[in-house]
DNA sequence: TGTACATCAGTGAACGCGCGTTCACTGATGTAC
DNA sequence: TGTACATCAGTGAACGCGCGTTCACTGATGTAC
C-alpha cells in the first residue's frame, strides 16, 4: 500500500461523506481496503493525514489556478482568471475547501508552504497588474491588494460553500461581479484624486476620504 | 435553572476553550453545575442547543451592527460603521463567528431568522446609498450588492479570524481599506460609462467590460 | 395549622458507540549461501 | 536448486476515553383540603 493511496482515500471519504467529522482514521483503512493501524506506517497520526490532505488540496487549487491564469496573457485578464479558477475549485469540492481554509489548522504544517504558492502566484499577477498601471503603488502595496483579493474571493467561495441555501442567484454572474468590483474598487481606493475624476458620483463617495488617510 | 443560562455557560465554553469540538454537552453542564441529562430538559438534543448558540450570536451581532451604525446618519458613513462592527466583533469571538458561519447548519433552524436581520439591516443601508446615488440601480440590484458587500466582509472576517498568524499588517486598516474597496467596486462596477471617466486607469480597466456583459 | 398529594427540575447510573492509538504477531517476499 | 534467515507491510485484538442520550429515581416546593 502506498501514502498516495491512503491520501486519496482520505480525499474521496471527504467528498463522499461531506463531513469532515466522518473523516475517521478507520473509515479510511476501511476505504483503502485494509485494517486501521496500518494508517501509522505511513502517517504519525490523523492530524498529519488531514494536513496532508490540506497540502494535497492546495497543490491541486494551485494546479487548476495555473492552468487556467495560462489561457491569458493580458494581466487583468490574468487575475480574473484566477480568482474564477479559485471559486470554482472551492465549489467543486465544497468539504475540502472547508477543511483547508475554515479550520484552523497549525500554522507549521506541511500545507503553510504549498498554501503560500497559491498566494505567490495571485500576487505575481498583482504585480503585472500594478506595473501595468491598474494598482497604485506604494511599499508593500501589492502584497496588501493581495490579501483584500484574496479576501473578496474567498468571502464569496466561502459563503457559497457553508450557505447554499440562500438566493445567491446566477453563482457565475455573482463571482464575476464580485471579481470586477474587487479589481475595481482595489484599482482606485486610495487614489482619491481619482474618485474625484468620477464627478458626481465621486462626490457621493466623499466620505470615503474626507476623514480618514487613505495608505 | 433557566435555559438562559445554560446557553451563557455553552457560549462562555466556546469562548474560553475556543475549540467547538470541546463544547459537549456534558462540558456545557458541567459549567453550569448539574448534570448532563438536565440540558435535555430544555433543549431537544445537543444540535438545538448549538442552534440556539448560532442564533444568540447573530442576535448580537445585529445589535452591534445598529449600535455602531446608530452614531453616523451619512448613509455611506453607515455602511462603513456597520462593515467595522461586522468585523470587529466577529475577531472579539472567533471561534463564535467560525461556529456561526463556517460550519454547515441545517437552513431551518432557527438562527436563520435572526441571521436574516442582519443582513435585512445592511440592505436597508445599501438601499439608501443607492438611493443617494453611490451604487447603481436596477431591478435585484440591492440585494446583489448587498451579498457582494457581505461577501468582502465575510472574507476579511473569515481570513483573520481562521489564519491569525499571516502578516496581515495592521488589521484596522486592512479592514478599512478592503471596505472601501468593495464600496467603491460596486459603486463603479456596472457602470462601465463611469470607469471611462477614469481616464488612462479607465482604459487599463478595459477589459472588465469590453468581452463580458455586465448586468 | 397540619397533613396528603401533585409537580417537576435535577440526579446517578448506565447504555452503546466510534474513536485514536498500541502492541505483539504473522506471513509473504527477497536475499545469502 | 534448495535451504535458512532477515525484512517489514499489514493484522487482529485490545486499551481507555469521552461522547450523546435514556431511564427510573429523588427530593424540594407549592397547593388543596
Amino acid at each position: 500500500m502506498l501514502r498516495a493511496e491512503i491520501l486519496a482515500a482520505a480525499m474521496d471519504l471527504l467528498t463522499s461523506t461531506g463531513r469532515q467529522e466522518d473523516v475517521s482514521v478507520r473509515a479510511v483503512a476501511q476505504l483503502v481496503g485494509v485494517t486501521a493501524p496500518s494508517i501509522y506506517m505511513h502517517f504519525k497520526d490523523k492530524d498529519e493525514l488531514l494536513d496532508a490532505v490540506c497540502a494535497e488540496q492546495f497543490a491541486a487549487l494551485g494546479r487548476a489556478m495555473e492552468e487556467e491564469a495560462a489561457t491569458k496573457t493580458d494581466p487583468l485578464e490574468r487575475l480574473l482568471a484566477q480568482g474564477r479558477a479559485y471559486v470554482r475549485f472551492a465549489l467543486a469540492q465544497p468539504e475540502h475547501y472547508r477543511l483547508s481554509t475554515m479550520i484552523s489548522r497549525k500554522p507549521g504544517s506541511v500545507d503553510e508552504m504549498i498554501q503560500d504558492t497559491c498566494f505567490q502566484q495571485l500576487l505575481a499577477t498583482v504585480e503585472k497588474c500594478t506595473e501595468a498601471g491598474i494598482f497604485p503603488e506604494s511599499p508593500g502595496s501589492n502584497v496588501h491588494i493581495g490579501f483584500r483579493l484574496w479576501a473578496a474571493t474567498h468571502g464569496v467561495a466561502s459563503l457559497l460553500v457553508t450557505k447554499p441555501w440562500l438566493p445567491w442567484g446566477d453563482v457565475d454572474d455573482l463571482v464575476e461581479q464580485m471579481l470586477r468590483a474587487a479589481v475595481i474598487g482595489n484599482a482606485v481606493a486610495g487614489r482619491p484624486e481619482r474618485l474625484s475624476e468620477l464627478q458626481d458620483l465621486g462626490a457621493a463617495l466623499e466620505p470615503l476620504w474626507a476623514k480618514r488617510s487613505v495608505s
